[in-house]
Parts: C-alpha cells; sequence; structure tokens
DNA sequence: CAGTAGGA
DNA sequence: TCCTACTGG
C-alpha cells in the first residue's frame, strides 16, 4: 500500500524558500489532510471542533498554513480532487477499514480512560468530509485563493499544470505528482524548515531510464492503484525494469501478473484533467470577511487564526503579491 | 507518509 | 534486499 518505496528512488533536494518562487499547484486533499492528522494532535479539548461537533481545523490550517506560501513569495492555487477512480477502490476500502480499526481503539481507550491514547488515535480517524471541503474552499474564496476542481485526481492535474507550466511546482507530500509527470514538486510545504523539491528530470537521469520505465518501476513496487509484486521492491524493481526494458517483459519473465496493469499505466501517463480553469496569481483577500466566517460563523478560536490572518494581511493588503508572470 | 525494528 | 508491523506526525 503506497508508494512510499519511491523516496529511495526519486530525486529530492532540500531547497531554501529564496530559491523558489512562482505559482504552486496544491494538492488540496493532502494539504488538508496534513493539517487535519497534525493539528488535532494530541489535544483532546473542543478547540478544533464546534459545539456541534463539526470539524474545524481545516480553517485553522488554512489561516496558519497561507502564510508559509505568501511570505515567501509562492502563489497558491487549491486543485481540489473530483470523482475517485474505480482503479482506486481497493485502496479506499483498506483505508475505511484501518480507519475502523483505529475508531474502535479509541472507543476502547476512551472507555478506560485512557484520553491519551484516544486522543493519539484520533488522527487516524480523519477523513475529509463533505463540510470540510465546503468550508474550505469557502475560506480560501474570501481570501482570493485560486481555486480549481480536478476531474479526477487532483494531484494528476496538479502535474498536468505544472507541466504545461502554468504552475512552477506541484505541491504534494506525495510521490504521484511525479509519477503523473509534473516536473517539479514542493514537498515539507505544511511542517517548519526548508521545503524539499522532487525533481523529475534528474530523477531519471539519476538511474539512466525514461519517464515510462519510472512509471513502472513504480508499479512494480505497488503504488495506490496496484499492489507491486511480492519479492520486488525499489532496488529490484529499477534493476529489472532496466534489464527487461519495460513492466510486461518483466512480468513475463518471472510469471508475475498485476492486474489490470495496462489501464494503471495508462492512468499514470494520460490521466484525466482539464484545461477548464483561470485563475488570477494577484490575490487581494478579505481579511475581515474571512475573519468573521472563520471566528464569528464557526465559532474558531480567534486566537487560533488571527496571527494568520494578520500575516496574511501584512503581506497582502497593501501591495497584493505580484509575482513576474 | 517517515522511520525503525525484527525476521526471512 | 524485502516484508510486516507499528509508531509518530
Amino acid at each position: 500500500m503506497g508508494n512510499a518505496d519511491l523516496r529511495d528512488i526519486a530525486h529530492i533536494e532540500e531547497v531554501a524558500f529564496d530559491d523558489v518562487s512562482g505559482v504552486v499547484a496544491v494538492d488540496a486533499h493532502n494539504w488538508l489532510y496534513r493539517y487535519l492528522t497534525t493539528t488535532v494532535k494530541f489535544t483532546s479539548d473542543h478547540r478544533y471542533t464546534t459545539e456541534a461537533g463539526e470539524e474545524v481545523a481545516n480553517l485553522i490550517g488554512i489561516a496558519q498554513g497561507l502564510p508559509k506560501f505568501i511570505d515567501n513569495g509562492l502563489t497558491p492555487v487549491f486543485v481540489f480532487d473530483g470523482g475517485v477512480t474505480d482503479l482506486k477502490d481497493d485502496e479506499v476500502a483498506k483505508r475505511r477499514a484501518a480507519r475502523e480499526q483505529a475508531e474502535e481503539r479509541r472507543k476502547a481507550a476512551e472507555e478506560r480512560g485512557d484520553s491519551a491514547e484516544a486522543a493519539r488515535l484520533e488522527a487516524r480517524t480523519q477523513r475529509l468530509t463533505d463540510t470540510i471541503h465546503e468550508t474550505s474552499r469557502k475560506l480560501l474564496r474570501l481570501l482570493d485563493v485560486p481555486v480549481v476542481e480536478a476531474p479526477a485526481e487532483g494531484e494528476a492535474q496538479c502535474a498536468y499544470m505544472n507541466r504545461v507550466g502554468d504552475a512552477d511546482y506541484s505541491g504534494s507530500e506525495d510521490y504521484d505528482t511525479m509519477l503523473f509527470g509534473g516536473p517539479l514538486t514542493l514537498r515539507q510545504l505544511t511542517s517548519k524548515g526548508n521545503p524539499e523539491l522532487m525533481d523529475l528530470e534528474k530523477t531519471l537521469a539519476d538511474h539512466d531510464i525514461t519517464y515510462e520505465q519510472l512509471v513502472d518501476v513504480a508499479m512494480l513496487c505497488g503504488t495506490d492503484f496496484n499492489d507491486g509484486v511480492r519479492g520486488i521492491g525499489p532496488k529490484t524493481a529499477l534493476n529489472v525494469v532496466k534489464e527487461h526494458g519495460d513492466l510486461f517483459s518483466v512480468l513475463d519473465d518471472r510469471g508475475a501478473e498485476i492486474p489490470n496493469a495496462e489501464r494503471v499505466r495508462e492512468f499514470f501517463h494520460s490521466p484525466p484533467v482539464t484545461d477548464d480553469y483561470a485563475f488570477d496569481t494577484t490575490i487581494t483577500p478579505d481579511v475581515d470577511a474571512a475573519r468573521a466566517y472563520v471566528v464569528d460563523e464557526w465559532e474558531v478560536d480567534p486566537d487560533e487564526v488571527e496571527r494568520g490572518f494578520e500575516r496574511i494581511e501584512a503581506a497582502l493588503t497593501q501591495t497584493g503579491i505580484d509575482d513576474w508572470t
């Protein structure tokens, strides 16, 4: 499950914020999920939910996370997922099962009075509800941050926008943007410290393989859309793909099989994406309206978001964030 | 997802 | 080198 194996293969280097600028097509799901699972953390109090139990950690995440982009001269464009692919059914089922198991353990911990353990497991039960998506879009709109709706996978759309030059980078912690052909991916945009830059061309050059071969290597290790071949990790996958040329020759050679291999491969090569988007990179946020929305309408503790709003206001309202495109 | 520990 | 399992974020 997952394709963390790619870290061993990907060309990733730490960069300074000074070295990057321009438009980042942010995988909204990935970005929000990170705030949902880390912001909630070890707190068991009600800071991140309303009286009615509605999740608002996403609003806090946006208020706290946006300054990281704009303070560093990056214009975020949030790309939301469209429908899920049926190729991903297995993965979705696995995640649901994991979530349900975590929820059961959480309940058990709560019943035995272990609130620390219960709070810790809470993060694993998080998922992005419709409300979270709606309120995130609304807040982003008030802050004049561009939003793009992907027809399918958000990461595929990010990669596409990066490829055609409408974005200078994809922004995601996952490796899928590179498998979808995204040239440059910025990582660690949510956490402290320097971001990481993942470079498709350099990755290919490092191993002397083609983009198509990279996808084949990933598929042998396992991706979100297919289980890998047992006994094959990143090293072996790289070796055998180079030896045999491509995925199907490797599978033939080993008498192995990957269900839907053609479809999965084709999905990476040319996923559903859209040209139907337009955005202005000059951001002029209505911070007062955003503040009212978050604090008044959603009863978020002002202390959680005020600093973020102030930073956004300071950075943008006088001049706007003019990038030089 | 990242890191790691233990086993094949 | 891989796999599984688990923790921490």
